[in-house]
DNA sequence: CCAAAAGTGTTCTAGTTACACCCATGA
DNA sequence: TCATGGGTGTAACTAGAACACTTTTGG
């Protein structure tokens, strides 16, 4: 059949927004630039979408090249199409978020992009337009986190509840109340205690958590209100 | 500079899904297929992304050429790209969705483009994945519309409440108590009560109001929870 | 024995729900 | 005068917020 005659083609990335949290604070996975421009300046991780790809594909293979993983939280953010965005030519950029259990990332693998994990509070200036990015994934990690338990995708299997209590903390960068916090999590039975405890970061030890899986993906979608006055952080 | 060398470079495209409310039902505003292949089935109203625009542009320019409004409520979606969603040949969808008032609607500007608005509940079947679209679309704005006073933007500049309350039971297909609805409306002081009667519904008449935008743009991420047991409605 | 973190309950308040009758008017 | 749709109030309940002490144990 016949192309579509008169329009501009161009090239479709797409940009995958990392997240980590290491117990304390929440950190983005980025490369350095391999090619010019901006060689060796950090960006996001990104490719071009292949011919026989779609774009869930694509990132799926980015993240899977970065990071060994390939059953990672991920979804799309947003499509960036500013016409200079990219100053070589013009590129159209899927962004995409993924949430990933930082203690299963293999460093190994990443050697050749020179990936390096960096403090949200502390990142480097980004290539084009990538600091806009994080900006909107920050924005929409607050936003969905406030209504739907998805950071448990941060965490590794067997969790505490003080480790929940930090995530959530440190996300909105405020303080909950811990005994209002944890009634509203266990609240949902979306955890499964353990005999077990945690005595790395206390003498007295924390039990640790399980998802209960099953219920944890019929739920995703559930409200579950764990911020208190949510206005306040998800203004603007 | 030199280009990207080895990629494949392809046709992005922006498509729109423009909701409209007339009182007792949604509505969307559809076009007949002017290009083949499919000419002459029904499509959402898109177009291919100009060289020199960005892909808000790209939308603002295609629900200009079709409805002659320019200051519309639209957002972001999804972006779609299957490498088959086009038979011709690849093509990125950007999807847009806007909330219009129909009566601001210019029949005269779409003759070109034979647009319709038909029933969200009686659609034609659409080309490609545009029913996909749909369908994202709607539960987006089921969505968001459960947090965010967003509707407003599909009624004239004066309404009554119970042309909101039709709004809302519509989009949700349920029913509200009146009394708690029009309660939870008035508490957010959104809305500036008008002295004139709309008399066309009624013999008694109801009461105009006018939304207070100074407030509305404002408090437009604030949230409402206008829809009592949002889990009900918002699974999936 | 003591410092450090984990765990736990109650009271008050505000918001949400359920529910039914009167009002104004045009025909 | 009556049919139609608009408007309003209250009581019961539930969820959220505020708040402080006891427990455990390794050093």
């Amino acid at each position: 059949m016949l192309k579509y005659s008169g329009q501009t083609r161009m090239l479709v990335a797409v940009d995958c927004i990392i997240f980590g949290f290491d117990g304390d604070s929440y950190k983005l996975l980025l490369v350095q630039r391999g090619i010019a421009p901006e060689k060796r300046k950090w960006s996001l991780m990104g490719g071009f979408v292949q011919p026989n790809e779609n774009l869930d594909e694509g990132a799926i293979r980015i993240l899977k090249d970065l990071t060994g993983l390939d059953d990672v939280y991920m979804e799309q953010l947003h499509t960036f199409g500013n016409p200079k965005r990219d100053p070589v030519e013009r590129t159209i950029a899927v962004a995409y978020f993924a949430l990933i259990n930082i203690q299963k990332y293999e460093k190994s693998l990443s050697k050749e992009y020179n990936a390096e994990w960096f403090p949200l509070q502390a990142m480097p200036e980004l290539i084009f337009d990538h600091g806009d990015m994080v900006e909107k994934a920050k924005h929409r990690l607050r936003y969905k986190a406030s209504l739907h338990p998805l950071l448990f995708e941060l965490l590794p299997e067997k969790f505490t509840l003080p480790q929940v209590h930090a995530l959530y903390e440190g996300l909105y960068e405020t303080i909950f109340d811990k005994r209002n916090f944890n009634r509203k999590l266990l609240s949902t039975n979306l955890f499964i205690k353990q005999n077990e405890k945690d005595k790395e970061s206390s003498k007295k030890g924390a039990y640790f958590y399980q998802l209960d899986r099953s219920k944890y993906s019929s739920n995703l979608q559930a409200f579950l209100k764990f911020i208190p006055n949510p206005e306040e952080y998800l203004l603007s």
